[in-house]
DNA sequence: GACCCGTGGCT
DNA sequence: TAGCCAAGGGT
């Protein structure tokens, strides 16, 4: 396993640097998300925020800036609150030691085991998406794996498991089999390290194994956004309260149609609710899809005119009157960054925004 | 235990 | 196309 692991292991830009500081980062950028997705975000952030007290110092907006894209920003509000727990509390060191470390807001047990075997060498297992799905395979588990009594059988035989000498690697290679070999389906057996011992393998049960209980279906909302212009082409963006989805990023306000609701008067009634205003629909602007985690979106975006009343952020922690080209440095959801987007190439494009 | 929390790639 | 899934954690 490991043999197989030296030879194949991918280039990552925070491995074997031994630092606790981007090994932490780095395990908590990767959280739900693809290495490669990761570590572009990784580069950018380390550029930025090379050293914890870089990142203590900052403030949240750039770091969520930085975050932007990546999705799940409560991991990065989390991050840099936990970056200043470790400058005012363990004097700027990431904590060596399980108690400690569990700590640090958005420090679970996957990322306290993945740090303290990898940068300091800790013999404490990791369990993950890639782990279940190897040990499971592995051993033969068919009972369902996203209950907590599976889970746990699946972390003691990793704890068994575990090498003495290499834990960190140890951890690092069975994630990297089971994203590399030991795939969610069509698994390349043939070129897999442990496969004589596979009990899925010798059995042919690997599209079996792992038995996952079906997932609630996500359902769909459509939602409508109001771009309000005043007559210095400003545009009015609010900002969300952090204890809610998407918190500490920015939005053009709106909110969700209501049943035999007119898509129009969605935003008008939205507007009013969150800002205290009246507005007017100029022109539709975009319509575009987007999925989040637990539910999708249609996002119908109009082109409004403050009609009476001034903006006062009712449901926001704050909202302000910026300049198209200045939408650039605020951080952004995705789909919010859509709208942001198409705005910016009209205005560069001298093309008229306003009716 | 159940639900919430983003985004992108793959099938 | 729609669902699955990804180096999970918080509440």
């Amino acid at each position: 396993m490991l043999d197989w692991y030296d030879q194949n292991k991918r280039e990552m830009p925070w491995r074997d640097c031994g630092n606790p500081y981007k090994i932490w980062v780095s395990e908590i950028m990767l959280q739900q998300t693809r290495v490669d997705q990761a570590t572009p975000y990784f580069n950018r952030f380390m550029n930025r925020f090379p050293t914890v007290q870089d990142l203590a110092k900052a403030d949240q907006q750039e770091v969520l800036k930085v975050w932007e894209g990546l999705g799940y920003y409560s991991r990065a509000r989390h991050l840099h609150a936990a970056a200043k727990l470790v400058v005012d509390e363990f004097d700027g060191n990431v904590p060596d030691n399980w108690d400690d470390i569990t700590e640090l807001k958005g420090v679970g047990p996957y990322t306290a085991s993945a740090v303290l075997s990898i940068a300091y060498q800790k013999k404490h297992a990791v369990v993950d998406g890639n782990v279940i799905r190897v040990l499971s395979r592995y051993l033969g588990i068919e009972d369902n794996v996203r209950s907590t009594s599976t889970k746990n059988t699946i972390q003691d035989a990793a704890d068994e498991l575990i090498s003495e000498k290499r834990p960190g690697d140890f951890n690092q290679a069975v994630m990297e089999l089971g994203a590399t070999i030991c795939t969610p389906s069509n698994p390349t057996c043939e070129e897999c390290p442990i496969q004589a011992n596979c009990v899925a393998y010798k059995t042919a049960k690997t599209e079996e194994i792992p038995y996952k209980s079906s997932a609630k279906k996500r359902p769909h909302h459509h939602i409508g956004v109001g771009i309000v212009m005043n007559k210095d082409e400003e545009v009015l963006i609010a900002l969300r309260p952090d204890d809610e989805m998407l918190g500490g990023m920015w939005e053009f306000p709106g909110g969700k149609q209501e049943e035999d609701e007119e898509m129009e008067n969605t935003v008008k009634r939205e507007l009013k609710e969150e800002l205290d205003i009246a507005v007017s629909i100029s022109k539709p602007f975009m319509k575009l899809d987007h999925a989040y985690s637990h539910f999708k979106i249609t996002l119908h975006a109009y082109l409004c005119e403050l009609v009476d009343g001034t903006p006062k952020p009712k449901s926001s922690q704050e909202i302000r009157w910026i300049a198209i080209d200045e939408l650039k440095d605020y951080p952004f959801p995705k789909a919010n960054r859509k709208l942001t987007e198409k705005l910016m190439n009209l205005d560069k494009g001298q093309q008229e925004l306003k009716i």
